[in-house]
DNA sequence: CTGGATATTTCATGTTGTCAAGTAAGTGGG
DNA sequence: CCCACTTACTTGACAACATGAAATATCCAG
């Protein structure tokens, strides 16, 4: 009953569930270091780029629209967020950062350090050949 | 207020986190596939290697203690698990995968089919490679 | 204009997570 | 031995997250 996949392939795998998990690990704590929860800092992040409608948000995050609500519900109240009316289709609500939200999610980003402390172990060359490979990986072909 | 890391980076870690999301997606996936949610396949996952106490459960999933007593009881409550006492030291309680749990767990990784698809992509020399340098990202010096 | 599709919310329910308090059992100094 | 202290686990209260079903409002095609 031993696996059929090559101990090299096994190893990779395993070392990138080390990689996610101390992405998760780091992301989480950086939300919480700005008192926000790892899903409303997703939000905040995605509304970073600009107001995006209740049912965009849920693609994305990959859940239930009705989840969405209660997320930028607790942004709202917190004033990091504000509701806005879609002109063009009056069903829609546009969920958008506030100025004090920018700069939550900003402060946010610059905190996310796993960005910089394992990368800068590598040389250029070195991250050249980790995102080629990783490109590869993802399946996309440039 | 550009940021101050150079592109390359920020493509590898942009690459990184659409590697998070898609293991990610694909693990609950898996689990749901077995009615199990992501937490109850991880605590499966690692009792498949043998009796844990609660306590090391916790500090694996980095999550308070009270808080494995229950997916620890949802999975008893559905045979997966058994509670064990510890002739060692009867505060303790071991919990161990039952005869069905490590089925369960078996074919719960024979589904997870990250390891497969988009590895298959690359060659023996690029696995290498990638495993090199992600060993490097993670401080990993054999 | 009407019927069906779409966007959001509300409600009920379940899982995960925290924290504080409680019980049971090991441990060490007097 | 005994007492205080620590450790392991559970319980209870509570918040956040997640789903699914039903309600409301709006859009759109025929």
């Amino acid at each position: 009953m031993a696996s059929r996949i090559d101990p090299l392939t096994l190893e990779v795998v395993e070392l990138i569930g080390t990689v996610v998990a101390r992405y998760h690990e780091e992301y989480e704590e950086a939300a919480a270091k700005h008192a926000l929860t790892g899903a409303q800092a997703r939000v905040l992040g995605l509304l970073s780029r600009g107001p995006t409608p209740m049912r965009r948000i849920a693609q994305q995050l990959k859940c239930e629209p009705s989840n969405v609500t209660g997320i930028v519900d607790r942004l709202e109240s917190r004033g990091l967020v504000e509701r806005r009316l879609d002109p063009a289709d009056r069903r829609v609500k546009l969920a958008a950062a506030t100025e004090a939200g920018k700069e939550t999610s900003e402060r946010l980003r610059g905190s996310l350090d796993f960005a910089r402390e394992p990368l800068a172990e590598l040389s250029a060359d070195e991250r050249t050949a980790l995102r080629d490979l990783l490109r590869r990986m993802l399946g996309i072909e440039p």
